[in-house]
DNA sequence: GACGATACGGAACGCGCGCCCCGGTTGTCT
DNA sequence: AGACAACCGGGGCGCGCGTTCCGTATCGTC
C-alpha cells in the first residue's frame, strides 16, 4: 500500500507523460497512437508502460481529473440554482465541455457499457442523477426517464453536436433541442 | 461502357460474394473482416476483389438496395398518410431498421460527410427531405430545421437507440421523445 | 479434345498499433 | 568516487486487416 518513492527522473517522466497525453488525448481522443504520446513527451514507448500499465490506463488517469471537475461543477449547479435549471445548465456544460475534448467524449460514450461505478467514473454519473432527481421532483423533467436513459440521452446530444458542427452549423442547438424533449409532455 | 458478359462460374461467385456479404455485413457492419465475407461465400479474398475494387465498394454495392427500398417506403408513406405522420413513421421505420441492420446504421451515421448526394445514396435524403418539407409546411414540424439538421437527429436517434437497447429497456422510446422535440415549440 | 482466355484461391505483403525486452544510462546512497 | 538499483529508449514482436500477386484450375470455343 505505501507509495515507494519515484527517483526524480523517474517523477519528471511521469508528470511529462501525463501532460503530453492530456494534450494528445483531448485533442484526438483514444485514437492517438500511444507513440505518438510519448514522443511529444519527449519519453520512449517503454518509459509509458512502465508508469502505467496500458494504453487504457494512462487514458482513465488523464480523464480521472476531468470528471472529478465536472462533478464538482454539477454540485455547485445544484447549490446555486432551481433544479431544472440546474440540470439544464449540467447537461449543456458536460456537452459543450466534450465539444472541446475528444477525450471526455470517448470517456463519455463508452461509460458504463460494462459498468464500472467505482471511484470518479461513478461519482459523476451520482451528481447527475441527483440534478435528474431534484429536476424531476420540481417538475421541469418528464418523470419517466432515469439515469440510465440519461446516459443514452447523453450520448445521443454528442452524436448530434458533432455532426452539427462539422456543418459550420451553430452549436448547441441540438441540445437544447433534446432538452426541449426532455421536459414533461404537456 | 458494354458490360462484357461475364463467366458462368464468375457470375456464380459474385452473386455468393454478395450474399455473404450482406449477411455478414447487416450483423456486423463495416466492421467484418473480409476474409470473412470470403471464407462465408466459399472464395478466396482475390476472387472479391475481382468483382469489388476496394471493401467500401462492396459495402455501397450492398447497401444500395436497402436504401432504395427505403426511399421507396418513404415514397408510398408521403402517399398514404398526412405529412406528419408519414414522416414520424418513416423515421421510426429507419431507426427501427438500422437496429437490424448493422450495415445500414454504419451507412447513415458516416452519411454525408464528404457529401456524395448521387445515386440511390441521394434518392433516400431526396425523400427524407421531402416528407420532412411537407411535415413542416402542415405545421406538424418545427420549422428551423432543416436536411442536415435531420442527419444529426437521425445519428442522435441510432445512438440512443443502441444505447438503450444494451440495457434491454423497450424500444423506441427514444426515438419519440426525439419526434416529440421536432414538434412546433408550443 | 485441345487451346487460349478468364477466373480462382490463398499465401504473402505492407501497415499501424499495443505491448515487451534488453543493453545502456542516470540517480542515489554510502 | 564507486557501486548498485532504478530507470530509460526505441527496436522488435505479434496481431489483425486491407490489398495484391501469381501459379493453377476452369470455362468457352473451334
Amino acid at each position: 500500500m505505501a507509495e515507494k518513492p519515484l527517483r526524480a527522473d523517474a517523477r519528471r517522466n511521469r508528470a511529462r507523460v501525463l501532460e503530453a497525453a492530456e494534450a494528445a488525448f483531448s485533442a484526438e481522443g483514444m485514437a492517438v497512437p500511444l507513440d505518438e504520446i510519448a514522443r511529444r513527451a519527449g519519453v520512449g514507448a517503454g518509459t509509458v508502460y512502465r508508469h502505467f500499465p496500458t494504453k487504457e490506463a494512462l487514458f482513465e488517469a488523464v480523464i480521472h481529473d476531468r470528471f472529478r471537475r465536472l462533478a464538482e461543477d454539477a454540485q455547485a449547479l445544484a447549490e446555486t440554482r432551481r433544479p431544472g435549471q440546474a440540470f439544464h445548465a449540467f447537461l449543456a456544460r458536460v456537452v459543450e465541455q466534450a465539444m472541446l475534448n475528444k477525450a471526455l467524449c470517448d470517456a463519455l460514450e463508452t461509460a458504463g457499457s460494462p459498468v464500472k461505478p467505482q471511484g470518479v467514473e461513478g461519482d459523476i454519473w451520482d451528481a447527475f442523477g441527483a440534478l435528474l432527481a431534484a429536476a424531476q421532483r420540481d417538475g421541469a423533467v418528464r418523470a419517466d426517464i432515469d439515469l440510465f436513459d440519461l446516459r443514452a440521452v447523453l450520448s445521443g446530444a454528442l452524436t448530434m453536436e458533432r455532426h452539427v458542427r462539422e456543418g459550420g452549423r451553430p452549436a448547441g442547438r441540438m441540445t437544447e433541442i433534446l432538452l426541449d424533449a426532455l421536459r414533461p409532455r404537456s
